[in-house]
DNA sequence: CAAATACTCAAGGAACTACTTGAACAGTCG
DNA sequence: CGACTGTTCAAGTAGTTCCTTGAGTATTTG
């Protein structure tokens, strides 16, 4: 069975990949940066750590290679080296869903009751759109919606929806999305849409699987 | 940003998945149930573990719904969960191999130098198998050929090769394949296939793959 | 050049993880 | 039923990980 050691070596190796996904707050950061590069600070206030904490873990992260980094001026971004980062992530979580018994109640405690929103796959998002009979909010941070959306879709941060409900029209269907199946930014709109009495639905997915999956995308062009 | 305890907790859930994969000992677990089943005993074996140890990290293993059990007899066996957790493995290959510095140093201590073994892909292989200009060898144990194999695939278990060469015919060109893309026994198959003289070359990845990959497998049915 | 900003590093203690040894616990087969 | 086999559990030790605090290092701006 060949050279024991070395074996031995090398699966230590894969294992130090999965080491740095094995930690609740490293895992949120990843999350976090499947929508873009960010800084430091904004890392550290996104998964309620300090900076001395994030950084610690965004090392841990940078020495397997999963995440890169960029100075500009002062701060220094940090982003996801590339799509098979955000890919692993995502087999990652769909391997716990499915799997991990124990997920389901977590799941539930963080998201609430999912069973009465509706929901939507990107197939028939895509199909909608193209057909023109959906409108597609962005629930996320502008900032998210700036580095780049579903094409078409318009930008109305979650705290902002209650204050921009006229500008949607009545008389149509409103999906919301966010930054995936985990994030509860677009369970709160389409609730709020809904005891508004607007049709509203969720898309399944966030942007970083729309993107991943090779449909349409925008993004704000620096000025 | 919601309930920051659940949050934390949910992700910490995804993070037991990884923690589950994040050990050397267990990776090489994974990495030997995706080619099919497997007793306590013979895992212990395969890892190089006391049964105690390795008893251990299948519990592990077990508790984040990775792998499952099934009383034969006296014996345990046990395999993984399903496809996903195969998937899940090899996208954390990927990832460890395109972005993780250190494991170039790691695969080529413990493959050698391959720099001079002819490799085929997946989609070359079944182009040729189609074409019938090509034979491909299953140089694994001769239980998980059983277990599954490439449709039609010779059974010659790497140990046995140098004395069945005669009977791998000379005028055509040999694929040798195994357990996937860090098993070194098509490699050793391939070295010694050329030192006779015959043009053989290295499947890129293994069986699991293939399979996965909806290509044309047999199994030898149970009598 | 000095001050300010953004980030990283080092030390330290509490909590977890890996592996060993030896005992206990099923099921199975005679 | 009672001995046997294959597997799991428990205790113990050495080593690792996480987070906090406080100091240190780049880079920009005044």
């Amino acid at each position: 069975m060949g050279d024991r050691v070395a074996k031995d070596a090398l699966f230590d190796g894969f294992a130090e990949v999965a080491k740095a996904m094995a930690n609740g707050r490293r895992a949120e950061l990843i999350d976090v940066l499947a929508q873009g590069e960010r800084h430091v600070e904004e890392l550290a206030d996104e998964i309620g750590q300090s900076v001395a904490n994030s950084s610690f873990h965004l090392r841990t992260l940078a020495t397997t290679g999963l995440v890169t980094t960029r100075r500009e001026g002062t701060r220094i971004y940090y982003r996801l080296t590339s799509d098979r980062v955000a890919e692993l992530w995502s087999a990652l979580r769909d391997v716990a869903a499915a799997h991990y018994a124990e997920l389901d109640d977590l799941a539930a405690a963080y998201l609430g009751d999912r069973s009465r929103l509706e929901e939507i796959t990107q197939a028939q998002l895509a199909e909608r759109l193209a057909a023109g009979d959906v409108i597609v909010l962005d629930v996320r941070p502008t900032a998210e919606y700036a580095a780049g959306h579903i094409a078409g879709a318009h930008s109305i941060p979650v705290d902002q929806l209650a204050a921009a409900l006229k500008a949607v029209p009545r008389d149509v269907d409103v999906v919301a999305y966010c930054r995936g199946p985990y994030c509860v930014m677009a369970d709160d709109a389409v609730r709020l849409l809904r005891r508004r009495g607007r049709r509203a639905l969720r898309l399944t997915d966030g942007f970083p699987e729309w993107q991943r999956a090779q449909l349409p995308v925008e993004m704000e062009v620096a000025s």
